[in-house]
DNA sequence: GTGGTCTAGACCACC
DNA sequence: GTGGTCTAGACCACG
């Protein structure tokens, strides 16, 4: 599982781990009963502060989506998968409402947005077939 | 020219007020050489403490939308028009982008994203006509 | 006698009143036992608040570069020429070794100091010829 | 990293602050990378209260010239010692020109301006290799 | 009346 | 511990 940490890009970095994870698990690199590295692992190698690490993976806990094995660790919760994927979905509707929105009421005519949605999205596809 | 403060949304109180002014110099609410509402008074206005409201009206002027007559207060700057417009554009495209990159990133096919991008556009057109 | 305010420069509009009378004085334009323009007739000319020409002219009474004539009005003080154009030289030697003694500090070598100087010298006395 | 504060030499406070750190990037004090005072360790030392250095770090921020670690403090920006280099110089440019402008419309010749430049240049190259 | 600066002190999120 | 935001209230220069 590789995370990245960026320094000052606003998002904090418990809340980019989290979302990582997340995502990791949407894309099955995670999959539910598999053990996530401890907190002094993650702490040690990302060079994070474990109390980061903590705040984390508690926000994980209460979203369901990591549980406790006592005595062995973190392990992704059954039924992860399922949440995480919705979730992104919805969260990705959400943003493209807003978008649209603004742009509506930035004097955007419907039909320009169009245009810069096709063109986003197919370099957006080219780009990720790619990599 | 209306301003509407939303507490605790995330965005801080002299952002909002920043957005607003932008706004509404883009839709032309607000004309190059207009004088803008004096501190004093839209602190009273909107019940927020003059200092937010300073700090707001320096950031617009950093960004020379704004600019001060000395002793007769502030004025939108020639060119502010342009400025505003070019400038919730550039954020407007931004945005789609990552919005874009988010989904096909989450597992969502190109094609539903589309179907997405449509019937939002679709709403937030009726919506906008009717208000 | 002309004298031109551009608003919102930083400099106060007093400042610049003072600073242009003076001019005129040490160039000849205003001589000593001339009436210089009320403050109404002033004030109505250069759409400036009565007020502001008051401050100006009492920076001028200080510094006895103009006088009062008791019911005739303001005009300028003998000794007015030889003070304005001292002070002038005097404020350009001072600002020009603040300058020299940045540029040092910043980096700059003397060499480069002297190149701008000459460049800019050279310029200047060029604009000038012309206008 | 030494920084003064003069009360009332008409620039204001966290002015003399913004210009003091860039200098010290300028000339080398500050390295990229490097942790600034933290805002209440500056306040503490400088006797300033925090809210007028937190005004100078987000000036120094909105230029680019220090950048946030979240929960860790500021530090320099990389780029920063080319931006502060180069602002520096170009405003000692400028202030040169204005201070001929005005020496020459004060009436003085050409000739003159030069005599004080090389006297000042070689006066001040003097003081500052000694100290 | 206007904006600009400064202080004092509070609360927040983040590490 | 860090910076970021906000409030309250003061004083200043300017017009």
């Amino acid at each position: 599982m590789y995370i990245r940490i960026e320094a000052s890009n606003g998002l904090p970095i418990y809340e980019q781990i989290v979302r990582q994870i997340k995502f990791a698990i949407a894309e099955g690199t995670l999959v539910p009963g598999q053990l996530i590295p401890s907190v002094r692992e993650l702490s040690r190698e990302l060079a994070v502060n474990a109390n980061t690490i903590v705040r984390a993976y508690q926000d994980l806990q209460n979203e369901s989506i990591i549980e406790t094995l006592r005595g062995r660790g973190l392990v992704v919760a059954p039924g992860a998968t399922r949440l995480c994927l919705s979730q992104r979905q919805i969260l990705v509707r959400e943003r493209m409402e807003q978008v649209i929105l603004e742009g509506i009421r930035s004097g955007l005519e419907p039909q320009q947005l169009t245009t810069y949605f096709e063109k986003a999205l197919a370099s957006i596809v080219r780009a990720e077939k790619k990599s």
